[in-house]
DNA sequence: CTCCCGATAT
DNA sequence: ATATCAGGAG
């Protein structure tokens, strides 16, 4: 079986067990699902979701981050880890997005990785959720399944995107991805995957060692 | 490649 | 104690 067919097959089970495998960082904006998963980066969306609820009613527009105190934007998102980065990017990310685009959020990938704290991930991410734009959202589950599946071989983000995009029907990019993380925080766990309870595990080449 | 970093599960 | 969490930048 070649990999196309053994992703019909995965897809076809993952819509039956998540059924609605959508993004589970809360948001009532563009702006928000940018400023989100930036401060998703190695850290939970429900760590995401308890900081952002406090931080968006203080918070209210891009004009607001641009203009943040600093130290007070960090102390806001500690909890999140990483938070003097992520404070500072969106920041800068905030003012470019006052200054240049008038609050708004761009449409297009070179536009939106060009903003601090912006990569591809974060970009496929919001071009899919806000404008509806299909692609392959490599986040730590993505990158894992996809290597223990056997649907690629590469470790780097980029490469596997573009592994992907071969071997996914391109109506369901987003949505595999989003599925790999339901499945990723469910069964296949990063340190413990239950292998002998696994829907897919007639398509996977993973084998667990010392069991 | 390294660094950023707190919270949580194991 | 240590690995891991919907990454990105230098």
């Amino acid at each position: 079986m070649n990999k196309k067919e053994k992703v019909i097959h995965i897809l076809q089970i993952f819509d039956g067990i998540y059924p609605n495998a959508e993004c589970t960082l809360d948001y009532k904006s563009p702006l928000q699902l940018l400023i989100s998963t930036q401060l998703a980066a190695q850290c939970t969306d429900a760590r995401v979701n308890i900081v952002a609820k406090d931080l968006y009613s203080k918070y209210k527009s891009a004009e607001d981050f641009a203009n943040a105190d600093i130290a007070e934007l960090e102390q806001d998102i500690k909890s999140t880890g990483f938070y003097r980065n992520k404070a500072k990017n969106i920041k800068e990310c905030c003012r470019i997005l006052v200054d240049k685009y008038n609050g708004e959020i761009p449409t297009n990938m070179e536009e939106l990785t060009a903003l601090p704290g912006v990569g591809r991930k974060t970009a496929n991410l919001v071009l899919y959720e806000i404008y509806g734009i299909q692609g392959i959202i490599v986040d730590t589950h993505a990158k894992r399944l996809s290597n223990r599946i056997g649907l690629t071989k590469s470790e780097n983000p980029e490469k596997i995107e573009y592994d992907l995009q071969k071997i996914v029907p391109k109506e369901r990019w987003a949505d595999f991805c989003h599925m790999l993380v339901s499945h990723g925080r469910a069964v296949c766990k990063a340190r413990k995957p239950e292998c002998e309870k696994c829907e897919i595990r007639d398509y996977c080449s993973y084998i667990v060692k010392n069991n």
